[in-house]
DNA sequence: TGCAGTAGCTTATTCAGCAAGTTACTCTCT
DNA sequence: AGAGAGTAACTTGCTGAATAAGCTACTGCA
């Protein structure tokens, strides 16, 4: 018998804002289908997919991610990651290999095949993006940048604070 | 023995289009993770997060899902959706309602219980983002609805003719 | 030179999701 | 009205993805 219940209802609020925010979503809904497709395309597990674009995309920042890091982006706990890779590189898609001068770290790259696969993919909606990008000008693109940057920093932050609930105390250190 | 490979590049060449592009990714796995930190504070996998999300937002437009447009958001079969709602249904967060004319149809609701502790887990970010995005004027943010309108239509498009490649020829009509 | 910390992996186990089949309901056509 | 096609939801048996726990290899500090 909740009296109240109404402050809730500012997440769903007409305006601006509100839908802005569904936007969002919907986008998200969006392109997590389309790796969907991807994982299709290619023949393999949904994860899968969503472990190859990754690892493709930090390949291109030229920071290719390491099997931690992946497990961080995709959610996987390190042992589900490890049978994850296994498959991945058992199917030609990824190579492992020690290239750090810090001998434990494994670098996650695509193989050639993989990689044009996957970028022949992704490639006419890239391009029919740039296309709807070229209609606006610099200004409205600059403002969506820093409006975006600033919606990602917003929630990284709070998916920071909710990973810090996850580890209670491991070693006495603990750091700002 | 590709000898070009140079056309793929657009995806990642410098510049404010691929930023953009580079940030909406971004913001995806933000949402993503964030949606994982929700099953984990609600005790459920992940998928059954990413369900309850989306039972949430559709309920709150007025239009409740049925398990078939569910299925199809989440990207399960239809028996998976099935185990899903069971699972859920029995921990208390979901019902299921014949509401409709049509007698096959089932509509699902999120109880109350489950509302609250949703929202509950959403409104900081909802909040902090309203006032993220209280800082920008109305018509900067008239253009951002507008181009991201735009880039979801380009992408759902994109997904329609992927799905399209699914069903192979259910009816006589066969397109191009 | 030992010891704590981290990266990556292996193994045993569980349970989520798929494919296929069943029931219930609706609509159309005769 | 009744047969038949189409759709929504669900059930069941089985596969294998992911987990938790434990192990090895490497780093760097004391």
């Amino acid at each position: 018998m909740a009296v109240q219940g109404e402050h809730t209802d500012s997440l769903f609020e007409p305006g601006r804002r509100s839908r802005l925010l569904q936007l969002l979503r919907t986008y998200t809904d969006t392109h997590v289908e389309l790796t969907r497709h991807l994982a299709r395309t290619l023949g393999i597990h949904a994860n899968d997919a969503v472990a190859i674009a990754e690892i493709l995309w930090a390949e291109a920042t030229g920071d290719p991610l390491s099997p931690v890091r992946l497990s961080e982006r995709i959610g996987l706990a390190s042992g589900g990651t490890a049978t994850l890779l296994n498959r991945l590189e058992t199917a030609g898609f990824v190579v492992r290999s020690r290239e750090d001068t810090d001998r434990r770290i494994v670098r996650l790259r695509l193989t050639p095949q993989a990689r044009s696969r996957t970028e022949d993919f992704f490639l006419p909606t890239g391009e029919h993006l740039n296309n709807t990008l070229d209609g606006y000008d610099d200004a409205t693109l600059e403002h969506m940048e820093h409006l975006l940057t600033e919606i990602v920093a917003v929630t990284a932050a709070r998916n920071e604070q909710l990973r810090a609930d996850l580890k209670p105390a491991s070693s006495g250190r603990q750091g700002t």
